[in-house]
DNA sequence: TCAAGCTATTCAAACGTTTGCACTTTTTTC
DNA sequence: GAAAAAAGTGCAAACGTTTGAATAGCTTGA
């Protein structure tokens, strides 16, 4: 049977004072004396005493607990994004509640509102992909709820965003692909509502720009799901249907990639001497596959960290929020594997 | 500015009725007049009214939330039972807060205490590699809190256990490669204070007992980490140690299995020719790498919603804690890829 | 001797809800 | 037309903690 947990009451009871002497005693606070700091101590410890959180919570309207939203907890990416808010978080003395959305903005709404009834300290948030209109995170913003938003970033005033440096992330490994002699560069980008998605697309296209190679149209190809599946379709399909065959692809994010990878297999094509191909996020499985799959590393546990020390600096007050009139970009770094390795050294 | 939350005290004061009425007229309770009801619920509308969970928690001794403790949130795995247990906890109206214990035993301990502090209303836990010791456990358990192990789960008295079939998936596993015609497997076993393993392992015995293929200890080699590098490693050795080179490779989990794909391609035996290999999870990769790897597939979304259906069961004491004298077992699902098909038909 | 000044402690209210009970007021019943 | 029943609402306590203000019991000093 459990056992109600002691209370500051019942240790006043045990000791014929009054809950508030435990409560400073317990506390440190001047004023109680050595004597009976020390008796209140040991029976505490007795006791089994431990502070009712909710209780306390209640009175200082602090709950100590942060919100984050997510559009998927089985994604690499995210899942090590969310393993750097909860070291975060612990070692600062906050818990983590998570919900994911699955990508559903009406799961979005509804967990920022059972979240605000939890008298949340603050918010994290990367939206999902069927947001478009940012209002439910802008009434926030101004009812002055700490707000944080990570790798998928809003463009809305006030709001302060943490991102990955994408546009620089998707020039690197596009430069490389040029360096290692292809010239005909398929983009496979992302869904068309996500930032992070122009910004792989724009640094794309500035690359190729900046190295003298016509950027062409039918060579950007959405892939908004972002499996493997769409991926390898997508590839098939231009494979067979465009009269100039690309030599490399630069996927928006892995799994594209990897699907691609599979297609031109498929098609009779050798990567990376016929075809290269780059990612982008860097995935575990990215050393496991044959050729492995050079990638663009996304620092998502730095990047979870860095938005929860932010966040909870402005909880406590540390930092103001109108301190950030741009956004915090972490590095990204190419790691270059076999899959767009044609010159040998 | 955050303008402090409408209470239901606000409520009153407008509409000159006292706080209790205004509960009851939300709440629906009978024995206010539909008019007042209706007056309240317009007016709680308008003033954005959101109940206060905390003050809620306060009064009810319960917080409609349960707390998730985990080895590891970057885990393929683990992020799988994670989406589970938060996809049921939120259809069913809980709180999920999480936190990730990197294995160790001192973060599983601090952690409870944390949650319990938090007026968790009940808990689900993998425990870490570290955890020899279920004393922790165990006291839990007599107090009486509601606690359901899912994966890694304790052999004490009393414990709620929600489990896959480990056994029964390497033994089906091992059997596969011995209808490939593969007779001389190595298991990469797990770690050894984890049930799992040896039920692995005895599963992989049986299997090879059962065939009439002897077990031979020098197959059975610990792979207690866990990533590809040791994996890799370790198979190395055995190729270079072993007098009689083994034909087959049958891993604790996929990353040993996919370390050990990666040694003997090295040492320029083919895959599935001379040797068949399967792993264990069906990670995503598993589909993605060349050739693809022979899995067992475990459910960790099931088995994440199961335990967490048992668990708010148990809390809302739907069912008792006594109906439970063994474990609930997930049945696996052998995935049969190119690693270990040698027949073709 | 007594006001002043400490020290150690207690009181009481507050945070936002819920809920058993009591209290009005209205309606029903005979 | 008076008593009984019903309907609608309010009071106050409780959940566990913190905290400003009040109080009690000392010691000190002139």
């Amino acid at each position: 049977m459990k056992i109600g947990q002691a209370t500051i009451k019942d240790i006043a009871r045990e000791l014929n004072l009054s809950a508030s002497t435990i409560s400073r005693a317990l506390k440190d606070y001047p004023g109680i004396s050595e004597e009976t700091k020390k008796k209140v101590k040991e029976v505490a410890e007795k006791m089994n005493y431990r502070p009712n959180a909710i209780a306390l919570s209640l009175r200082k309207s602090r709950s100590f607990t942060i919100g984050v939203i997510i559009p998927e907890v089985v994604h690499f990416f995210f899942s090590t994004v969310i393993s750097g808010i909860e070291e975060v978080a612990f070692s600062r003395g906050y818990n983590v509640i998570l919900t994911q959305t699955n990508e559903k903005i009406e799961r979005e709404k509804s967990s920022i509102n059972t979240m605000l009834s939890n008298q949340i300290d603050g918010f994290m948030v990367s939206f999902s992909k069927e947001t478009e209109d940012f209002e439910h995170f802008s009434k926030l913003i101004e009812q002055g709820y700490p707000i944080v938003f990570f790798d998928r970033v809003p463009d809305i005033p006030h709001a302060i965003n943490v991102m990955v440096d994408d546009y620089q992330g998707a020039y690197d490994a596009t430069s490389h692909l040029i360096s290692q002699g292809y010239q005909k560069i398929v983009h496979l980008s992302g869904p068309k509502n996500l930032k992070i998605s122009h910004e792989r697309a724009r640094g794309y296209t500035d690359a190729l720009k900046n190295h003298g190679i016509p950027v062409r149209p039918e060579y950007i190809v959405e892939s908004a799901v972002g499996t493997p599946d769409e991926g390898k379709e997508i590839t098939k399909k231009l494979l067979s249907s465009l009269p100039d065959l690309p030599d490399a692809f630069f996927g928006n994010n892995d799994m594209a990639a990897v699907g691609a990878m599979l297609a031109c297999k498929e098609h009779g094509l050798r990567v990376p001497e016929d075809v290269g191909i780059v990612g982008f996020s860097n995935w575990q499985f990215c050393s496991m596959i044959d050729p492995s799959l050079s990638s663009v590393f996304q620092p998502g546990f730095a990047m979870g960290a860095k938005a929860t020390e932010v966040l909870l600096d402005i909880i406590e007050k540390k930092i103001d929020v109108d301190d950030f009139n741009s956004p915090i970009v972490l590095e990204t770094e190419l790691m270059v594997r076999n899959s767009s390795k044609r010159i040998f050294k």
